[in-house]
DNA sequence: CTGGATCCCTATTGATACTG
DNA sequence: CAGTATCAATAGGGATCCAG
């Protein structure tokens, strides 16, 4: 085994987990989608309403995303008017519970970065600042 | 409390947790950036060589961010040549645990994701074929 | 109601060159 | 070596129309 160069373990960390993570959960719309289906089934227009901001065209993109990553399936109901349900399957289920720690660190840690975010932006404005004046900033 | 419609208990879903996680880790570089340094101190330079196919500019706005949001400090040497580290604040090593998991995840579960891929794949490759004929298609 | 297809615009990103 | 500024290419995303 040539271990020759042995001060860096990974020289390209391309191809590593967290890029196979990427791949499959890379927009928000994913993340988002997938929480929405935490609860159960959820239909196409109920997405639209609950994930503000989303188009179908987005939508769309995402679920057929996930449906082809297998992490959820589609019940398609011949009625009329048509019913499309959304459900997660076993594996998009078993994504809910990493995805649970992460969201937990998001909402645990939220307060932490909003005080590193204005502290920065306080120090970036007196950088700014000092090159004419000192401070004349009076808003908290 | 109007508790009229208690069907669904989030019409909108896009203050959730996750939008704060996703507002902080949005971008891939973001997720790698914070992965390379794992093992310690890392240097510009040193970024742009491990992490495959990221641009200065990109891996410049990365790091502004992270450090913007508290989760990496930079220690610039007056030195010739200038050597400046990146490192993860205990704030940025906080999030390396849910990271790992979700990394965990991923490669543990890529094969049935794969797998996912391929037979939807397959299934719309003979959607699309069926049309004009039955099936020729001899590559496993 | 579901969702595919199209047009179009804007933001993100990458390559290059330049500075301290 | 570390980082910035500029420009050009691309694709992400929205609005709309249409069909099953």
């Amino acid at each position: 085994m040539g271990k020759r160069k042995a001060a860096v373990p990974d020289i390209s960390i391309a191809k590593c987990g967290y890029s196979l993570l990427l791949e499959i959960i890379a927009s928000k719309w994913a993340v988002l989608a997938i929480y929405a289906m935490e609860g159960g089934a959820v239909r196409y227009g109920e997405f639209l309403r609950r994930i503000e901001g989303i188009s179908k065209k987005m939508l769309t993109q995402t679920l057929r995303q996930l449906e082809r990553d297998g992490l959820l399936e589609r019940d398609v109901h011949d009625t009329i008017p048509p019913g499309v349900e959304y459900r997660l399957t076993p594996l998009g289920r078993s994504l809910l519970i990493p995805l649970r720690h992460m969201k937990s660190w998001a909402v645990d840690h939220y307060p932490l970065v909003r005080e590193a975010r204005d502290a920065y932006d306080k120090r970036s404005d007196q950088d700014a600042g000092s090159e004419r004046e000192e401070q004349h900033s009076s808003r908290g």
